[in-house]
Order: structure tokens, then sequence, then C-alpha cells
RNA sequence: GUGGGUGUAGCUCAGUUGGCAGAGCGCUAGGUUGUGGUCCUGGAUGUCGAGGGUUCGAGCCCCUUCACUCACCCCA
């Protein structure tokens, strides 16, 4: 049997229902927000994941699904979708006739990593990016999004934290600060962390090995090296949500794991799903449109988890609803099948959910099957209706019966039906 | 990439010291001629994840492999 490859996995249809939930709100506050749907491709040419994400960071190193294609070129299915988005913003100069723009888009994301709960090699995300605003206004805004969306769904229990990683005016500063405290304890970091202050000093901070947070205790962090600029863009970020009555906490540790954060950096966190307790992150990136070739323009986005999302909703949803036909039709006989299933098809153009068996099995197993689909309503058609022009409806929720006439048996049924 | 756990019917799972593959649910057909859910009776269904090995004999023991799962790592 040939099944999905590791880490790949069927939506089933049980399943889509609560997909579309989800979708339709967030399109519909995104919408509310101002935000444009953007649609782009699956896969970019390598190099434009590698200049963004960083050539150091783990998604870039080991976990990118990356191969030539027929011509040589080296392609990568997207890992995420912010780099996509500013590329398209820029290679469409869109700054040009108005620097400002928000966009959402929704799609599945590759990496290759160990599958586990709420991790897998084809994940979905709903991301969102805001270009040509630097106001700080606008971080805690997309934090407030967020956290309306969660509310939308009914979730508890999630978290915001929030962190400012600095800019390149206050980073060389922290960097020495830390590299020198990180050095005066070497010999109690874990391989981790010795291999990390090389490649990216920052990244200890958030390391879970006991010892290590031990050790760094006491560590200086990006908070207290703020220039004043992004202190001042802290604090109002963190005023704003405040006033909004948005809940977060600042969480010092937090680090993203891509380079291209600069100040505003959050996270949701949720204990809904064991180890993989981010439900959405993202952060600002001010240099990043410049860096891949456009204009000086800030920006700043996030990234939500669609499968972690549906996996914590489908949590504490209790019964699903059930959506079954309205109309259910019974055909026995050849003449009756013939007869229901133009009427099935001019009932389905009108609008009503009405289905047929065209099995040719028993009244007793039709009515069994009608009650399987939770039909609301069966018609019964048989040799003996037909000729006394007397069709069988009925009710199967008060068990009740009425006949009608085969004139025009389509808008009498509507009538009846649409009436209960 | 590293470590632990698990793969037996469509689903949830039993399966003893190695000796004829099972249950519940579901599916299906009936329970006096054409009426569903409850109830009763009958029926079908398996490459025991895959490949190799040991053995007279393997679902069970050994090796390999694939997948799922949990954790590390990392992230959404």
């Amino acid at each position: 049997m040939i099944q999905t490859i590791r880490g790949f996995r069927d939506i089933l249809p049980e399943e889509t229902p609560m997909w579309q939930k989800i979708e339709t709100i967030a399109a519909e506050i995104f919408r509310n927000f101002g935000f444009q749907e953007i649609r782009i491709p699956i896969m970019e040419k390598t190099e434009l994941f590698a200049r963004s994400i960083g050539e150091a960071t783990d998604i870039v190193e080991k976990e990118m699904y990356t191969f030539p294609d027929r011509k040589g070129d080296k392609l990568t299915l997207r890992p995420e979708a912010t780099a996509s988005i500013v590329r398209s913003y820029i290679q469409h100069k869109m700054y040009a006739a108005d620097p400002v723009r928000k966009f959402y888009t929704v799609g599945p994301m590759f990496r290759r990593e160990r599958p586990q709960k709420g991790r897998y090699r084809q994940f979905y995300q709903i991301d969102a990016e805001v270009f040509g605003i630097a106001s700080p206004y606008i971080d805690a805004q997309l934090i407030q999004i967020l956290n309306e969306l969660f509310k939308r769904l009914g979730l508890s229990g999630l978290k915001a934290h929030i962190n400012s990683l600095g800019c390149p005016e206050c980073r060389p500063g922290f960097q020495k600060a830390l590299l020198e405290f990180l050095s005066a304890r070497k010999d109690v970091l874990c391989d981790n962390c010795l291999r990390r202050m090389e490649k990216n000093p920052l990244r200890t901070l958030d390391c879970k090995v006991p010892a290590c947070r031990k050790a760094l205790e006491g560590a200086p962090t990006t908070l207290n090296h703020l220039c004043p600029d992004c202190s001042t863009h802290f604090d109002t970020v963190q005023s704003t949500l405040k006033a909004q009555n948005v809940e977060f906490v600042v969480d010092n540790t937090l680090v993203r794991g891509l380079d291209y954060y600069s100040r505003t950096a959050f996270e949701i966190l949720t204990t809904a799903l064991g180890a993989q307790s981010a439900v959405a992150g993202g952060g600002r990136y001010d240099a990043l449109v410049q860096e891949l070739g456009g204009p000086q323009i800030p920006a700043i986005g996030f990234a939500i988890g669609f499968d972690r999302l549906v996996h914590i909703v489908e949590q504490l949803e209790q019964e699903k609803p059930k959506d079954g036909p309205d109309l259910f039709l019974v055909a026995l006989g050849d003449k009756a099948m013939e007869n229901c299933h133009l009427w099935l098809s001019q009932l389905n153009l009108s609008g009503l959910k009405a289905e047929m068996d065209y099995s040719g099995k028993s009244l007793k197993s039709l009515m069994k099957r009608a009650d399987k689909r939770n039909a609301r309503n069966v018609l019964i058609v048989g040799d003996e209706e037909i000729k006394t022009d007397a069709l069988v409806l009925r009710n199967m929720e008060t068990r009740t019966q009425t006949t009608i006439s085969m004139d025009d048996p389509v808008a009498e049924i509507t009538k009846l039906i649409s009436n209960i």
C-alpha cells in the first residue's frame, strides 16, 4: 500500500469544517483590520530563504526541502511565508504606489524535522505581514489580532510573551556583554550553548538545560541594553497592549530562530500541546526589505500554526453538529428511481440538501441508511405510491408521515420541509 | 539528527511457557409481504506494518526496515 510520506498527512472530510471555520474567522478579522489576502508560490529559489532566514539557522542548515530542478537551479519548498511576501512586495515595487501594505496568506509550509504531535513536515500557517509602518502601535495591533482570533475561537490559557531584541544600534553592545558573560562560564555550559556562542549567542538565552539556565541567571538581557529609541518603542508596545486589555508577559528569554528579527518579538504559548508550546509567533524585521534588495522599509509580521490551532480547538469542542441532509429519497423500483433522480437534481439545484441511494436495496435497508445519514426527512417512492399518486413524506424525528401528490412534488416538498 | 514507547479486522484493543488468529464497536442479511434508531439471530472481513533469520512450528524470540507516538533539538 502506498502511504503518505513521513510527516505529511491528509486532512480528512471530518476535519475540514474546523479548518474552514478558523480560516473564515481569521479572514474576517483581517478584513476588519485592513489586511488583504495575497497568494504566493510554494517554491522559491533557495537563495531567498538562505538570505532572509539566515545561513546559520536550523531552518536553513538542516530543515529545508531543497533540490535542483531539471535545469540545475536550486529550489526550496517554502519553510515559512515571510520571505516570499517580502520578495513579492519588492518584485512588484508595491512600495512605489503606497509603501503601507497589510497582507495575510494561508497555506502549507515545509520543514524536514522529526514529526511529533503538532509538528509535521508539511504544516499550515496563517501568516500576516505589515509593511511601511515603524510605529509601535502596529506591533501592539498584531498581538491584539492574535488575541482576538483566539478569543473568538473560545480559547483560554494562551499567553502572549513579548520581548525586544534591539536594533543594529544597540545589539553590538549587548552581544559584547553577553559574550563576556558566557566566556566566564564556559565550563558549565552545555555543548549546544558553546556552539551557539560562536554562531548566534542570543540563542543561549533560551536554552532549556537546567545547568545552563542556572548559569545564565543574571545574564545580560537585550532589554537592559536597548538604545533609547528601542526602549521607547518597547514601552509604547506594552502600554498600548495594556490600554487594549491584551494580556502579556515580558519574557527576556524569548529569542527567535530566524535572523531577520529586530525590536519586538512575540510568541503565543499554550500548554495544550505538550512540547509544541508555540501556537503563533512573530516579530519586527525592519532591515529585511532592504537586505533583499528593496528600499529601507520597516515591516512586522506573525505566523499562526494552523495545525496546532486546530488541535487545541478540537480539544474543547464537545460535540460536532450533525450535518445530515434535509431529505433522503427512497426509491423502490426502476420507475421510482428515475423519478427520484430527476426530482433530486431539482431539489439540489434549488438549494435543498437532498440525497438518495442507487443500490436498489430493500425499504428497510434504505431506511437504515437514511437514519445513518442523519436525514431529517425521507421521501418514499414505490410502485404503490406512484399508482395511487400519494408519495410518502416521513419526518424522521417526529415519526409522522404525510402524503403528497406527484403533480409538482419538488415544489410541495420544498414548501413542507422549509416550514419544518 | 538523538533517545524511549507502539504497530494484530474499517475503529478501539485482547492474544498465556512459541502450538488452529479473537472480542467489542462498525459493516452486512434476517426477525412473516413495504418503514429507521433499542432489542434478538446469523454472516463477511486479516499479507498479525514490511523483509529476513532461529525453530518441526513464530502474532509471540533475533536482526533489518518503514510508519506512528512521546521527549530532546528547534519552531508554527
